[in-house]
DNA sequence: GTCTATACTACGATAGAC
DNA sequence: GTCTATCGTAGTATAGAC
């Protein structure tokens, strides 16, 4: 029972592609023939699998969402201290950020380009938009609980998720600048460890040096 | 001798026009015509001020690097101490990211966007790089001095030049999704105040809550 | 030297016939 | 699942009006 299955791997073949191509060029950077021929079909038969360059789009979008969703629900749910596990889920959140390249950049471009689709189309942006909200909910919901038990310092919890979005999502997606920056391939797994500790070491203790208490003078 | 000037009005409209335009929907997504159209010329119009659109794109993102430098510059160069030099260069940037929509997102697009733009044109990005790396050197060198004193932990300085970039620009290019995130406009003065104040909180002393020291057991 | 009109070639998304 | 057609619009070049 190994016999291909041309649409279930052409739909696959082509999600990926897809999901290359939006990633390096965004929406309106990519051509359906581009992504046709890359995955080895013809332009006209991916309508037999999507109905639209919207539709692809969003599939691509919600099956990055959908893997990201997959690994962080169970680093969510994780029965430890709230900081421990707001730890937890920033590494699961590297991690998938690396393990997929150009999910750091699809997701970047869905957060900040509030895409003027036309008004037909919302409804096929409704699945992405619910999977997002509930990981930011549950993201919320963490420093929420951190804050309560006063682990956490009382911060604005909607601007912390945005400077943690802006720690992982952006720098993952920040490409060559971010290469040349660092001096080396930012998913290098020296470079993805050193991200982890670093974000982790500004969370616990900003960026100041520990006071030193005034002893000698 | 205050006659009109039509052609550099017009040249700044049509890169007012384009900065908008390009921001919002980026390099690929932005038609001449539209541009020219909204700034009052004739498609072919725009010719006779720049070559073609990369030339366009690149004088847009010349001049918000050039505004951005020009705002910047006398804060690196204050003589205070380090740590009071970086929350101004941070205040100063935040300040001129929010006065000028557009920019940020502009900016984060340069940023992670590998531009695969033609050999030839390459010659045009020139510019731009030379504003952007030098005001990443100056930031990098502003936390290497603090490092050095001991006022600041021993970071990895390009690790916090990204994260800081995140806070800042991808904040404030994250639109819709940020407003919606934060309840309110994210350039009203009370959450521009709010996003310095945090993420200055941030710096200073991390996420987590000063220790108590362990005192009744 | 500054703007405009028209034309050209290429490619975009989409649809219907095989 | 592929081929070809359609039709709009993209970026660009040329020729001309102010």
């Amino acid at each position: 029972m190994q016999h291909e299955v041309p649409s279930a791997g052409s739909r696959e073949k082509v999600l990926e592609v897809a999901e290359a191509l939006f990633a390096r060029r965004g929406f309106a950077g990519v051509g359906l023939r581009e992504v046709a021929e890359t995955a080895g079909l013809g332009k006209s038969s991916l309508f037999h699998h999507f109905k639209g360059k919207v539709q692809l789009y969003f599939a691509v979008l919600e099956r990055v969402l959908r893997r990201m969703d997959l690994c962080l629900q169970p680093l969510f749910a994780a029965a430890i201290a709230p900081a421990a596990r707001l730890d937890a889920v920033i590494d699961g959140l590297i991690d998938t950020l690396v393990e997929h390249p150009g999910s750091a950049r699809l997701l970047l471009r869905a957060l900040f380009e509030d895409d003027d689709f036309a008004p037909e189309t919302l409804s096929e942006a409704e699945p992405t938009e619910r999977i997002l909200e509930s990981l930011i909910a549950r993201l919320d919901a963490l420093l929420r609980e951190g804050v309560a038990q006063g682990v956490f310092r009382p911060v604005s919890t909607p601007h912390m998720v945005q400077t943690l979005i802006g720690a992982t999502v952006y720098h993952f997606a920040s490409g060559d600048f971010g290469e040349t920056l660092l001096g080396s391939p930012l998913c290098s797994s020296e470079q993805v460890r050193r991200r982890k500790d670093e974000l982790r070491a500004l969370l616990h203790h900003g960026l100041t040096a520990p006071a030193v208490v005034p002893s000698g003078g």
